[in-house]
DNA sequence: AACAAGACCTGCATGC
DNA sequence: TGCATGCAGGTCTTGT
């Protein structure tokens, strides 16, 4: 499922629902997600005071009031939600944690490709998950220049090293294509081709796309809500992404003679964008 | 070291 | 209707 900005979104529903408040009971209906969860979850949250809900590249961060923190990740399908009432068990509901004196939050992910590990607060950036992430694309420091840098030398095209959570944190298979499409840039380029006014260009795409994004609750396409269950609204505001053969939005020229939106794979995922527009 | 392909899992849309 | 196929917001592992 999910993108930086749809954990954005993730991070920012849950926070009043976590912050400052204590988990009552922490139920593991199933353990067997991407990896089995560590041994005692369930118990070494019981009790424990959420204090922070922090996001690193598409990966949430509870910090707990013991120094241990919870790094979660929602894989393809993953969804966190906050109900007022228990769940009815349902097939996918693999998590169940109970606030004190308040609401429940309930992850569920049919794929199981979601993940939760434990880590002391302070060994946070060496954790394996966490220690090669690239930067964030939408702290200040990221400019066209260390964008360049990042790309320096990479033979694989710009589209697949966007994806390349490495050399940035947080870009998807979505948001690749949307600001490539936006920075006017083709997806098969040579991610080391981006230099210069390029890289400034795309830069500041993806800081455009991404803050959209957020702004519109991420993007709804099969498992994606806000946490209170508002869909995301992005989807109806993707240029390219999903929108083979149509006409892209800024495009004068003639569909039936163009083709439209290409779909093409790249690194065994779909990519969509313009060739009358995108260099 | 960098890169490509396969693996992991389920649900859904499509086409025969 | 039933079945096969392909596709889906990710990323780790394996092999070159």
């Amino acid at each position: 499922m999910p993108e930086l900005p749809e954990v954005e979104t993730v991070r920012r529903g849950l926070t009043p629902a976590l912050i400052g408040r204590r988990f009552s009971a922490v139920e593991v209906r199933r353990p067997d997600l991407r990896w089995p969860l560590p041994s005692g979850f369930a118990e070494r949250l019981t009790g424990r005071t959420v204090i922070a809900l922090e996001r690193r590249g598409k990966y949430l961060i509870l910090r707990l009031d013991d120094g241990m923190a919870v790094i979660a990740h929602l894989g393809m399908s993953g969804r966190m939600r906050v109900l007022v009432a228990p769940p009815e068990p349902a097939p996918h509901d693999h998590v169940v944690f109970r606030i004190e004196d308040g609401p429940v939050v309930l992850f569920t992910d049919p794929r199981r490709f979601g993940s939760f590990d434990l880590c002391p607060g302070d060994a946070l950036p060496a954790h394996r998950l966490l220690r090669d992430l690239g930067p964030e694309p939408l702290e200040s420091g990221f400019t066209g220049r260390l964008l360049a840098e990042r790309f320096r030398n990479r033979k694989v095209s710009v589209k697949t090293a966007l994806m390349d959570q490495k050399l940035i944190a947080g870009i998807g298979n979505i948001y690749a294509s949307e600001a490539l499409y936006r920075a006017r840039l083709s997806p098969n380029r040579k991610a080391a081709s981006v230099r210069g006014r390029r890289a400034d260009a795309l830069a500041a795409a993806i800081g455009t796309v991404l803050d959209a994004a957020i702004a519109a609750g991420g993007s709804s396409l099969r498992d994606h809500s806000a946490p209170d269950g508002t869909l995301g609204l992005f989807q109806h505001g993707f240029a390219v992404y999903a929108r083979a053969g149509l006409a892209c939005p800024d495009c004068q020229c003639d569909i039936a003679r163009s083709g439209g939106i290409r779909r093409t794979v790249q690194g065994g995922r779909a990519t969509f964008y313009c060739p009358a527009l995108q260099r």
